[in-house]
RNA sequence: GCGAGAGUGGCGGAAUUGGCAGACGCGUCGGACUUAGGAUCCGGUGCCUUCGGGCGUGGGGGUUCAAGUCCCCCCUCUCGCACCA
């Protein structure tokens, strides 16, 4: 790179001629910026009042309605922001400045989820503390937010590393853990304090498991039995270990082929002892609250099949052990109503009762299929999707509905996290199941009748039952729902099985062995985990000398994960009183997880400063309360901008620490997010020369349509993201550089809707940069700088589109349809161009034209305001409301078919009588010329638009 | 395989309820101003045309006076899930 030199050729800025004093270039529109910017920083212009707390100024409030507006907060990375990061974020601020001046009050700001891997593993690398590169890179997310004008609150704009915030993090960890789930409260039951289930066994009014009186049991017998009900507990779980990162992983953090996405280490599943989240206690309530989210519905949809609620029954299947002792094979079976085609049962290799099951002569067989289906990674099961294996234990099951003996395989297509482990297999209705049964030449039993044209194997589908009585019962020609209803019964009669539902949605794994996120408030004594007392909060992270989980030989997968804080001796051996006195304990070494302080910062923002509770209630219901006049609001942020890649994970852990917060009464909201909506990725094109490597995007040239070169070398184009590697990187900084942050502000919202992913181009942003200065030269005189716009009156036409564009652009902004409000702006502008090229622009309009680019290009609305005359910013000036006189039309241009083909236009009153029409409409030459010689059968009219001829 | 969404000029896109297809912008062509232009301004720009008009919203069929919009079949692309009993 060469040196800056400020000229145009250099630098590529759109300022090519500085022979006027005040012509809108580049270079004027970083200084009318940073102006404004420093402006709105000295004069606290979006502090935004709360009602009461530490930020409570009621009177500035007055009686103007809130509105929260928010961003999916940044990880603060090293490698800076590119064009497509601000989309939301630029977004979210057109809409907040627009309601702002709408009259809400308005709560805007931006944190950062600051804890996470790129920082450890950059101070690994580096031996720099991550909190250094992570301040660091926080002050330069910082400036280059600020240079794109965001009207945020700056004293909200909490980080998830902060002391004070994540004190707040382990502090609702705290309430989650000494919490239970009540599910005899209400139809989907609610979380409670532990202290309500400990006085309940206390008192005997619930009993413990095996009966034995409470005070009976030893303290360790107490202890496992409440640990065993809290909502975080710990748990021997199958995790992806990658011994060669020497941590466990998320599974969104393990690629397709079982390996890990950093590093691309084999990834093992391990049984360890893990922190986990009880939020399938939540399942019911997750499922059914989203019906009353104002959210996209893809977003909802996925996170109703990653809940994955089925209904069905669990059917006991008596067994005898090797031994003779007497067992029942338990299943889960969505299809109870096909029970009597069961003819035999898979276990998972994991059920604990194949050792029970498998007889002697099959021991061999069982042992090396669960060995093998143990080691066997995801890629393997990926490509034996289709091929079912299995063996049999050897033992017989009684089909309960039939009496048959049907056989009991092990096989993997069963799945141990999902039901009970195993299943009655009906090979007639499931296609899995005719394909093991053909496999192994297992007898296949229809007991649903398949319409007569069906060919296939299986029948999933409606049919009436056949092949389906006993002497008790009898499903023959029920329909599957009724069936379904009289199988259960029966068996519930017998006490053999009942109905039930069951879930996807599995707990959540809490515990990652790394340095960088939030240490649990947690120690250990030999008993097990004690949570610390409010008071010891925060647990702040010690400092340690090495990052570094400890790493090990790759495919070992017999090692264990060593937590980078198990190192710090001095922090881990600690000695406390708890109650009983000083006693020496270990602290936990596991820290949170990134999703921990994402969970909440949105009620921070809300109350930032607040050290005594996590939200002061008021605050909170004033924020985030439900709409009184409306039951079903479930409250929360009214507005939340982010990408669908948190679909799931984040919005669903959310809305489950908030549930939590709910129940337990520190908030009155039940959800955390009302109205949620997915912005779209900025894309670009990448371009590889004939080796395959990427080549500088931003040099490449396009020789004819389609064929593209760099340096003459003919490359090729594809369309992708943009990435460092890409080669296609276009930065905030460099459009703010060229053309302002104004025009970078209005590209991007113009672009194209904003839920749609579309392609950066550079050279099209000229476009945004254009109109501006247009509205700029439409206002004053670039030479002398002096304002040309006169208190003159606008012509009805001009006054009329004014209004219309009002209208329009109000409305496209209720609706986030940024790019259609500045089409709108634009036309009206050109209008003003065009008709007032020699005279000034009246101030009835220039004003009103001023106040609706605002909330795109603020900073260029503030000067032009200003120098309008107005000494006060115009972030609480009134938007601009259109006359509903003027928006009614006199005449209007009808349009005259013939056949449904244009053939004429009539200026008509807007209230023209349909004969009135139809005559005209007939007498028009454009008619006459397309009727010809025929006659006219009818004459469709929608007076005043439209009239259709049809011939004869 | 299952589920969801999308296909409109050279490009990004527009088109409340079925009612003027292509708003607005980029690009491009012509002109003005200029020593100069990757600036700015003005004008043209869906395709074809014998200048009457004809054809056009992924392809094919249908409903209707009228279809980008509604219905049926097919093609392509993107995303999500993926042996969940």
């Amino acid at each position: 790179m060469t040196e800056a030199t400020g000229s145009a050729e250099q630098t590529g800025r759109a300022e090519p001629d500085n022979s006027a004093a005040l012509r809108y270039t580049a270079e004027l529109a970083g200084q009318i910026e940073a102006r404004w910017q420093e402006r709105w920083a000295a004069e606290g212009t979006f502090s935004t009042p709360n009602p009461a707390g530490s930020l409570a100024e009621p009177d500035k409030i007055g009686n103007r309605p809130k509105l929260f507006v928010m961003d999916m907060f940044p990880y603060p990375s090293g490698a800076g922001l590119h064009v497509g990061h601000p989309l939301g974020f630029i977004a979210s601020d057109c809409y907040a400045r627009y309601q702002r001046m709408a009259g809400r009050n308005v709560l805007h700001t931006m944190g950062f989820d600051a804890f996470g891997l790129p920082a450890e593993q950059y101070a690994v690398q580096t031996g720099q503390h991550p909190r250094i590169t992570t301040e660091a890179n926080i002050v330069r997310y910082r400036a280059q937010l600020r240079r794109l004008g965001l009207g945020h609150d700056p004293r909200r704009g909490v980080a998830t590393t902060d002391d004070d915030y994540y004190r707040w993090t382990q502090w609702i960890f705290l309430q989650i853990f000494n919490s239970w789930y009540d599910e005899s409260a209400g139809p989907s039951g609610t979380a409670r304090p532990i202290s309500v289930l400990i006085a309940q066994f206390e008192s005997g009014a619930r009993p413990t498991p095996d009966g034995r009186p409470w005070d009976d049991l030893s303290e360790s017998e107490q202890r496992a039995i409440i640990d065993g009900h809290r909502l975080v507990y710990l748990s021997e779980a199958p995790v992806n270990w990658a011994p060669g990162l020497g941590t466990v992983l998320a599974n969104e953090e393990v690629t397709a082929d079982g390996r890990s996405e950093r590093g691309n280490f084999p990834v093992f599943k391990a049984t360890l002892k893990q922190w986990m989240m009880r939020i399938t206690a939540y399942a019911e309530r997750l499922l059914t609250d989203l019906d009353n989210l104002d959210w996209p519905e893809p977003v909802k949809l996925m996170q109703r099949n990653w809940i994955g609620r089925s209904e069905g029954a669990l059917l006991d299947f008596p067994v005898t052990t090797v031994k003779g002792e007497d067992r029942v094979i338990s299943v889960f079976t969505t299809r109870p109503d096909t029970v009597f085609g069961a003819t035999y049962m898979v276990l998972a290799p994991e059920h604990p009762l194949v050792d029970e099951l498998t007889v002697e002569s099959q021991r061999d067989a069982v042992a090396t299929y669960r060995a093998s289906a143990e080691t066997k990674s995801d890629v393997e099961r990926q490509v034996e999707r289709r091929e079912k294996t299995g063996v049999p234990t050897g033992s017989y099951a009684i089909n309960v509905a039939t009496g048959a003996r049907i056989p009991v395989y092990v096989a993997d297509y069963v799945l141990m996290g999902y039901g009970t482990g195993a299943i009655m297999a009906v090979p007639g209705q499931d296609e899995r199941d005719w394909e093991f049964a053909e496999q192994f030449g297992l007898p296949i039993i229809r007991t649903v009748q398949p319409p007569a044209d069906f060919d296939g194997k299986a029948y999933v589908g409606e049919g009436p039952a056949i092949n389906s009585a006993n002497d008790e019962i009898s499903l023959d020609g029920l329909g599957v729902a009724d069936a379904k209803k009289a199988i259960i019964d029966w068996f519930e009669q017998r006490g053999a099985g009942t109905g039930t539902v069951t879930y996807k949605l599995r707990d959540w794994l809490f515990s990652r062995q790394r340095y960088w996120g939030e240490p649990f408030p947690i120690v250990h004594d030999e008993v097990g985990p004690i949570a610390l007392p409010e008071s010891a909060l925060p647990v702040v992270l010690p400092e340690v000398d090495d990052y570094s989980p400890r790493t090990f030989d790759p495919n070992d997968r017999n090692s264990k994960p060593e937590a980078p804080l198990s190192r710090a001796h001095d922090w881990v051996e600690v000695e406390l009183d708890l109650g009983d006195g000083p006693m020496r304990y270990r602290r936990e070494t596991d820290v949170m997880p990134q999703w921990a302080g994402s969970c909440w910062y949105y009620l921070r923002y809300t109350d930032p400063a607040n050290d005594t509770a996590l939200v002061d209630p008021v605050v909170e219901e004033y924020w985030l309360g439900r709409h009184r006049d409306d039951p079903h609001d479930p409250g929360g942020v009214d507005l939340y901008i982010g990408g669908v890649e948190h679909a799931v994970l984040h919005l669903l852990y959310a809305r489950f620490w908030h549930k939590v917060l709910y129940d337990l009464g520190y908030v009155t909201s039940r959800e955390p997010f009302r109205r949620l909506f997915n912005q779209g990725y900025i894309q670009a094109y990448a371009y590889t020369d004939p080796r395959g490597s990427y080549v500088p995007a931003e040099e490449v040239e396009e020789i004819t349509s389609g064929s593209y070169e760099y340096h003459g070398q003919a490359v090729q184009r594809e369309y992708g993201k943009m990435g460092k590697s890409l080669k296609n990187v276009v930065t905030p900084d460099e459009m703010c550089e060229q053309f302002g942050a104004d025009t970078f502000r209005v590209y991007e919202m113009s672009m194209g809707p904003l839920d749609q992913s579309r392609p950066w181009e550079t050279r099209a942003v000229i476009g945004s940069f254009r109109f501006l200065q247009r509205i700029w030269r439409n206002i004053l005189d670039e030479d002398s700088g002096s304002v040309t716009v006169a208190e003159v009156s606008a012509g009805e036409e001009t006054r009329r589109i004014l209004h219309r564009t009002i209208d329009g652009v109000r409305r496209d902004l209720d609706a986030l349809r940024f790019n259609t409000a500045i089409a709108k702006l634009i036309e009206l502008n050109n209008h003003l161009t065009k008709e007032y090229a020699d005279q000034p622009v009246p101030l009835e309009v220039a004003e009103p034209l001023v106040l609706m680019v605002a909330p795109f290009a603020p900073h260029l609305a503030e000067e032009l305001w200003s120098r309008l005359g107005h000494s006060s910013s115009l972030a609480y000036e009134q938007f601009p409301i259109a006359d509903p006189a003027l928006l009614v039309e006199e005449t209007v241009t009808c349009v005259v078919q013939v056949a449904g083909k244009v053939r004429d236009r009539l200026e008509v009153p807007v209230g023209i009588s349909e004969a009135e029409l139809t005559e005209l409409a007939l007498a028009t030459a454009g008619v006459r010329r397309a009727l010809g010689a025929r006659g006219v059968r009818t004459v469709v009219v929608r007076a005043p638009r439209l009239v259709n001829v049809v011939p004869e």
